[in-house]
DNA sequence: GCCTTTTTAAATGCCAGACCTTTAAATGCC
DNA sequence: GGCATTTAAAGGTCTGGCATTTAAAAAGGC
């Protein structure tokens, strides 16, 4: 294992590869123990801070776990469907705050995928899931609650639909879908939505699954993303007019999931 | 900014997460500075090392980059669709990799998901992705091509259909499903799948988008679907039995994604 | 002889201080 | 005014060390 010194990749990044390309390639497996950061040090021949900065790396990918104490190090950790998913929400969060993706683009995505499970969810949904999204309900029925807990469990509530496929591969995809895009969405239109109207299209979708009936449950789907759209629409509108009233050209409202802070670009 | 001594986690990560907490949050927007590692040694009170690989577990994650000299730093990155990719491809191939999936969940994850792309891709496609998809077959029909250069192509021919949607967050998503799981259910059905009869599919799925016909591009899909899963079964059955021959009980081939190297269980 | 306690060694976690390299701005020369 | 030189700021790396954790080995008590 060598590393090149004309390479524009710091040390640290080409170690963190070379050991990622080794569990990736199944030569480390889970729980296989790394040597220690001094024999990493040696092996590759660099200091041990620049091992600790590789290892660093690769823990933040949770493709690693350490352990102090004799016979501690590090070991080549599982990744959990838990980890994976939060990975998956972050990326997916941060790709669409910090990329201009217009509102309909983003609702169309969402709504694409999560329609895709509507089979599966007919098929396969067990009563634990219908509970689940019953709660969900009950939920967001309740008159003082939040808009951040409204938001919650909207989202707890398509993540039990999707979960009811049954496929955990399935649901973990979904995450970046609706765990990622739906607070985003929601951020936008929860000073224009109908709560009640939202509340009766899930009770639409629940009822479809507890009936296995695919096809309500893709009209269903079909209803809430026309809704979401229109509602994206007219608050885009709404700021577009309002800032022509102030005079400001701006390019128009390009309709962005971006939320600016402020003027600052520097 | 403060961290806690007596937390579980290391300086580094809670230094980590707090930086990546204000990315998230907006607090620290696209293209901003942070300060120096001497600068962030003194604001959390820790060494510049322990600051350094607090930087390293972000940029692994590309959220900043570096930048030598005077002037430089550490800089808030904004994250791009391909960085994005290639992020949700590697977890989602470990997370095939490490953990026991079968082959029947991933396939119908897989299709479940690109089924979802018909309609778009029916009312967006250019001739750009059409010729993309023609450029793909004709390679698939090569006839010296390695068993790689096939699954890399047929991976490729995948992502231009999914680019038909127009929909660039629709394709990202999409890679989870594609570029990770179509390169692990090759390796497991290479050598019994024949190619004429996927080119055969693939033409299909080519003339469809062509006529922007949604029932007979979800007609191929659902033929591939069940061409793969056959197949990925009688490679099991075969496999099982095979064991069964030489007398290992060895509780049944799972079927799983997972394909061990030895016996190396320490 | 068995159980409990203590010791010890191997790791990681963290720090201080230094040197090298890169880079862009400031300076000075023509 | 334009070009070459200097300089300072910042990241990249190394050496060496101390602190802390942890499990195994050794010692001790019953």
């Amino acid at each position: 294992m060598k590393i090149d010194p004309n390479s524009t990749a710091d040390y640290s990044a080409q170690i963190a590869k070379s050991i990622r390309d080794a569990i990736i390639s199944g030569d480390l497996i889970v729980d296989n123990r790394l040597p220690s950061e001094q024999e990493l040090a040696e092996q590759f021949d660099v200091s041990r801070p620049t091992i600790r900065e590789a290892l660093k790396r690769l823990a933040a990918q949770s493709l690693i776990r350490t352990q102090r104490g004799a016979f501690g190090g590090a070991f080549v950790r599982r990744l959990s469907y838990e980890d994976a998913r939060k990975q998956h929400i972050t990326t997916s969060t941060l790709l669409l705050s910090m990329n201009d993706i217009s509102f309909d683009t983003a609702c169309q995505a969402r709504y694409a995928m999560e329609r895709s499970c509507v089979g599966l969810v007919a098929e396969n949904r067990t009563e634990a899931h219908l509970e689940a999204m019953s709660r969900e309900l009950k939920v967001q029925q309740l008159p003082d609650l939040s808009d951040e807990s409204f938001c919650a469990s909207d989202v707890g509530f398509h993540r039990a639909l999707v979960d009811g496929t049954g496929n955990p591969v399935l649901s973990y995809q979904m995450a970046g879908a609706i765990e990622a895009m739906q607070p985003l969405m929601n951020m936008i239109t929860f000073t224009d939505r109908s709560r009640a109207e939202i509340v009766e299209m899930h009770a639409g979708l629940l009822a479809a699954a507890a009936n296995r009936d695919t096809k309500r449950l893709d009209s269903e789907f079909a209803r809430l993303e026309d809704y979401t759209l229109k509602l994206g629409r007219s608050v885009f509108q709404k700021r577009k007019s309002l800032r022509t009233n102030k005079g400001k050209s701006s390019a128009g409202a390009n309709s962005s999931l971006i939320l600016r802070q402020d003027g600052s670009e520097t």
